[in-house]
DNA sequence: TCGGAATATTCCTAATTGGGAATATTCAAA
DNA sequence: TTTGAATATTCCCAATTAGGAATATTCCGA
């Protein structure tokens, strides 16, 4: 259950990562041009490519010499769906909190 | 800048962790209630809970001998604006997107 | 005051990870 | 056909991490 969206969120945790997504909005980007824009290596651009591609968050479309990457947006929704569940439930979290003091003060009749 | 909410991935990015976290929507949990209701060791428990809270993720309250922790549901605000940014420019990427493809058609010819 | 419960921490180990360096492969251009 | 550019992969190393086991500390209750 949990696993899957782990494993998304760990292909998020990295700086880098995070960068190349935020690249990635805007246009399609080749292995080297994102390693230039990062100022990291090309082999570093590969790798983190690779994982990216791995979780499903990026597509790779092969161009003669160079492969294309490109975000698959849709792969951050299971991430929305968890914030909305989160947040509608932490509302009913603070719905019955505020239930609770109120008992309480009534309990304890102050 | 990324360092943050790489961090902030980063300690959302184990299923126990996650699982934590969607308990504590519903209410306050002790280390011991928590490693119970995951079947984890109370040690795991603990390191786990001291990740989130070194994350910003919960608080504690000390109540005698046992730590009562809680959701710090605002500490998951910058997922949020993060979605909202990304989503922005993707929408602004697909509008850009469908103006190159008619200027590619219009080049084309075809 | 003493025993037990709750918790955090430390030590250890196996696995994972990010980054560098080197290299193999593929393809376009001369 | 040869050269160079683009890319992925492999090997290596240092750092991090999850989990188990053991232990120290704190505090409540008998």
């Amino acid at each position: 259950m949990e696993e899957r969206l782990a494993s998304l969120f760990q292909a998020l945790a990295d700086p880098n990562r995070l960068r190349m997504i935020e690249l990635l909005r805007k246009q399609e980007w080749t292995v080297v041009m994102m390693a230039n824009q990062l100022g990291i290596s090309q082999p570093q651009a590969s790798k983190h490519l690779r994982i990216l591609y791995d979780a499903g968050l990026v597509t790779v479309t092969i161009d003669a010499n160079r492969r294309r990457y490109a975000l698959k947006s849709q792969a951050l929704e299971p991430l929305d769906a968890w914030r909305t569940y989160m947040a509608r439930e932490t509302e009913r979290l603070d719905r019955l909190e505020t239930f609770l003091a109120e008992s309480q003060r009534e309990e304890n009749g102050s």
